[in-house]
Parts: structure tokens; sequence; C-alpha cells
DNA sequence: CGAGCTCTTGATTTCTTTCAAACCGTGTGG
DNA sequence: CCACACGGTTTGAAAGAAATCAAGAGCTCG
């Protein structure tokens, strides 16, 4: 399963320097620079089998995992158990930014694996201390906040004032081009392990209807898809659909 | 109309330790310790009318503003002009915490003011130089940066999962808390300058279907309102349908 | 006093949910 | 190796929530 996601299939720790997205991470200059740094503080490596939970909402963490494997994704539930997924957690990402920011932080989310994953934990506190501040360090923390935060409010727009067409071609091309940048898929196709529910909950619409949508847009010949992944048939069409739907 | 806002009605700029607000803004803790600090940080006191841009999305700012009088707004539009309100910003709130902890940044939201608004404006380099780093003012950056993080991801779960009643009340407990909090009104009354229609666009509603839930609530007697205040009459019942709608 | 907003209400349509059942692939046990 | 159970997907029919269209009422400000 591992495999599948494209990374690795061991459970022996490797050094970060050996690690093909350590590049992508928020210490990826870090690594480069002195990757022992950062292989050293790493505390441990975790696995966990699909939907486990990795953090609860409200808990003061002072842990914090950075993605090597399989998908995650952060969420909050109401009080009757309505679900809202916040985002997904691909391979490279970290599992919460707020951490690395301020810590400890009681999470305004919880944290749940979607595949089976492998995390790389550090203890916060040794870990931010050894991000050296270099320029591209600072650079790489920077833009990286920066475009989760973009995506955050993208995605209040998104859900407040797009149709489900709309909204479920916005999370297609950004899972694209999140795989894309990351070598984990293409333009054309990528890995997107979710359960149509997962879907439903990320973009506030019931799994019926996504399924409906989701379909329509096959027989469109806009997308195609399957268990484990999305393929994209007509780009142009799609980024039209995500931007006037 | 600054004096309904219940602050200031003078052009003259006052002292920071003589403003009813600092101890509220980001940074309080360094204005009660040291204000002449502040107060010679800032470059000067923007006085805008309702309805004006502050601060345009993608724009490279360099500085910081904070709201001394009046309420302004967060939002992004979509290509065809369809807009969503991101936050409501009330007095003592500042326009953007992410250029507070990384500048410059291209902004991935507008701001605007909902009524005349009175802004104090710091250089950002200067301004987070300024801020000396007392636990008291580090705990008030990571609470505030928290709170305002925190109520950004209930938005999310709001807008994808509560009905419009729900959303409704939400909002109004939202603002009723952080109005309250600034002794800017109570539990039972507290000034609501914006119109219908920003409370649709903030919600992920249209302007009439707002309408039509204020009145209902309005009719079962849980709230009352007019163009410039909110009264909550059954608290009990508006938190019940907060909570579970 | 009138023009122009904003709010309010009614009628109708569209989008999305709900409920229910069938379908399909996969893994499991006999 | 087949039957069956299970979780996820798909489809249909009907109900419900929210949007749209349209028009009138009420303020507010020049």
């Amino acid at each position: 399963m591992e495999a599948q996601m494209g990374v690795l299939n061991s459970n022996v720790p490797i050094s970060c320097d050996a690690c093909p997205l350590a590049s992508y991470t928020v210490y990826g200059p870090t690594v480069c620079g002195n990757y022992s740094r950062i292989t050293n503080l790493r505390k441990e490596i975790r696995l966990l089998a699909a939907d486990k939970t990795i953090v609860r909402a409200g808990d003061k963490i002072n842990l914090l995992h950075t993605i090597e494997s399989g998908w995650a994704f952060q969420y909050r539930t109401l009080s009757d158990g309505r679900r809202q997924i916040l985002a997904f957690l691909i391979p490279g990402d970290i599992i919460s930014f707020e951490t690395l920011i301020w810590n400890p932080v009681a999470l305004p989310f919880a944290v749940r694996s979607l595949t089976p994953v492998r995390l790389c934990t550090f203890e916060a506190g040794s870990f931010k201390a050894g991000l050296n501040n270099t320029p591209e360090q600072t650079k790489k923390l920077s833009d990286d906040f920066s475009a989760y935060m973009e995506s955050l409010y993208r995605k209040v727009a998104d859900i407040g004032r797009r149709t489900a067409r709309g909204r479920l071609a916005q999370l297609i091309l950004e899972l694209m081009g999140r795989t894309s940048l990351r070598n984990l898929g293409s333009s054309e196709s990528f890995p997107f392990p979710s359960k149509q529910e997962h879907i439903a909950d990320a973009l506030g619409l019931t799994v019926v209807y996504v399924n409906r949508t989701l379909t329509n847009l096959r027989n469109e010949s806009v997308i195609d898809f399957d268990r484990q992944n999305m393929r994209i048939l007509k780009l142009g069409v799609l980024r039209r659909i995500a931007d006037e739907e």
C-alpha cells in the first residue's frame, strides 16, 4: 500500500538526505545544507493504519509530525457529529503549522490518517531550534505558511460561494497542483485515495451529491477516477468549471 | 458616527496610553509597560469613510494597521464578482495578522471599511522590532493569533456544515463575544453596523435568505435588531440554535 | 420632497439533501 | 472455489433548503 503512494515500503528509518521528499518539507533547506541536524532531531518514525487518529482537537501537542507517506486530513466535528474536513495532507506536509509557529497550542482541529501513513516525528522545541535561520529556510517557512493560509482562505470562499461542481473542480485542481509539485503525480493523473465521503466532508456536501456531481464530470469526460486515482481528461474545461461555477 | 462606535470623535492623534482600546490590541502588553515605544512607532492615523478599500488582495504591504474605531472586513472575490467575507474586524483588531508574522506577503484577501474607520498605521518592520519580547507580549500575540485561526477554522466548518439559522446564530454569538471582550457591547446588546448584504457575504447566503432567517429569529423573539445594533433576547435559545443547527 | 438605498415579502425555480434500495468489488469462511 | 457479508458506490424518487426573480415598503440624505 505504501508502495502505491510511491515513497517507501520499509519500516527502517532512513536519513533525511536519502528521503525523496525532504526538499519539499518545511525544513527542506535545512536538510539540504545540513541534513544530519534534522535526522538527529527526529524522534521516531510512526506507522499508522488507515483511519486512525493522529492528534485530537484540543490537544496541546509538543510533537511535530511530517508525513513521509500516505494521506491524512485535518477536520473539525460539530456537536452532533457532522464533520468538516479542513485540509488534506499529503507526503511532505506538516501536520500542524500552528505548532511550528507557537507552541504548545490547543489544536483547533483533529488530524486523522486517510490511508496508512508513515510519520516523522520531532519534538517541537528542539526542532524549531534546529531550523537554522538561513534566508532560504526562512523563505521556505514563510512560503509554505503563506500557501497554507491562502488555501484556507480560498476554501472559505469556495465553500461559501461556489456550486458543487465548482467546489469539486477546485479541489481536484488544488490536489493536482500539490501532488504535482512534489512529484507524486502529474497534471493528467495523480493519486487520490480518499473515499467520496471524505470529499463530501471537505466540500460541505453529502456523499450522494458528490457522487452525482463526480459522475456528471465523468460522463462529460472531464475527469475519470477510481478508488485510488484521479485522471484529468480535459484540463481546460475543468479550469473553466473551477473558475466560473 | 464614530461616537456611535463608542471610541473617539476627534481627529487628533492621542498617545496610546490614553487609548481605551490599547490593552486589547496585539501590542497591548507593550503599550502597558512602555507605551511611548508604540506611540512613537505609529506612522499616522488614517481616517476612512465607509465602504472604502483599505488594502487590496495581492498587495505586498509593509504597513500594519490597527482599527481604532469603526468596523471593516476581510474578503475575497471570485472572478465573476461573488464575494465572500472572511472576517469582520472591530476596534482593537489588526488588519492582517500575516503581515505581523511574515512580511512582506502578497495578501490573500482584501480589506474594506464597513463604517467610517480610524486606523493606526505602523511600519511593519519597525513595529515588529518594537514589540518587546516580554512573556506577556509573546503570549498576547500567540493568543490573538490562535483565536484568529480558531475562528477561521470554525468558519469553514460552519459554512460547510451548518444550516442558515445555525450560521447566523454562530455569527451573532461570535460578534457578541468579541465586542463584549473589548467593552464595546454586552451579552444583551452590541453594535452591529453591517448591512444584511454583508451578513450574507459572510455566511455564504443571499441577502434575501438572510433577511428571512433574521426575521424568523426576530419573530421568535430570540433576537432583535436595527441598522446599528443587535440585541439578544434569548441567549439560551440562540446558543442552542448555534450549537445544533 | 424625491432619489436611491436597504429591507421586506411573495411566488417560483434550482440545487442539494434525504431516504431507500440496488449494485459492485473484495475479502473471508466454509 | 463458491457463497456470503461488508463497505463503498451508484441510482431513483421525493422532500427540503436556499436561490432567484420581482415588486413594494421604509428610511435617509441631499
